[in-house]
DNA sequence: CTTGCCTTTCACGTCGACGTCAACTTTTAC
DNA sequence: GTAAAAGTTGACGTCGACGTGAAAGGCAAG
């Protein structure tokens, strides 16, 4: 298929596709006339890039984490960068539900405030 | 207190400092000669600041709400910006916490293409 | 052949939260 | 009194993931 087809079909732009070639998380065949052409499984591996951004890599990890889940080239290396990469989001998940606890205490404080007339009180905790 | 004690309490930079203050997410009272003073509570409001960027808002979005929580000036339309705000929070938890198992089972998977030498396998689900 | 959509590369624009000089004034320490 | 340290405003730089034309060529339909 070509650029505009992928695009539709997983709902990045042709912009993005053409970023992520450039940022060489993603290869595609070219006809005579300079046109890509991709095989079907590049919709997965789209759909795998989102999820990797989505996760909060930048496109440089991406680039060598994704040769090792396509290719099954798990060198202990990756295997490191990989579980680092997952603490770090592990972190980054447990500061956010830290944060939706405060955000639910700020909104309780609130809500009484606006029942009772009376400021809701200061900060305590780190 | 001044700009660089504040810096030094909180952790972030004076930069950061009147950054906030362009913002208006913070205020201080000047001196004769011009130098911003802050009083003691500046640290704890810094440390809102700071736990609402780390909940992904923006500065326009903490500028409209710490109004609330400092003064405790909860109006309905304020309870529902923060309502929505805790929703958004709690739809980026879960997608992180999707990915973070799916980070783990590629780890998984790459984990024993290392011990079988056997290519993972491709991607599954949506 | 031409119309019209798709594609190509090039290259500057964007947005947000600051970093980083620069040029100066104020405060502090000796 | 003087030098170092800390403060001020102003303005341009950064980084990342694209957006947004521009100028040109490619491809099937009538």
């Amino acid at each position: 298929m070509r650029i505009g087809e992928l695009a539709r079909r997983t709902g990045v732009t042709t912009r993005a596709l053409r970023y992520y070639e450039e940022q060489n998380l993603l290869t595609a065949e070219r006809s005579g006339s300079g046109q890509r052409h991709y095989a079907e499984d590049a919709v997965d591996r789209i759909r795998l890039i989102r999820r990797l951004y989505a996760a909060g890599l930048g496109s440089k990890a991406i680039a060598e984490l994704t040769p090792c889940v396509i290719d099954g080239k798990a060198t202990p290396e990756l295997l490191r960068r990989l579980a680092a990469e997952r603490d770090h989001l592990d972190r980054r998940i447990a500061d956010l539900v830290h944060t939706r606890d405060r955000l639910d205490s700020v909104i309780g404080g609130a809500s009484s405030a606006m029942d009772t007339g009376v400021p809701c009180p200061r900060d305590a905790d780190a």
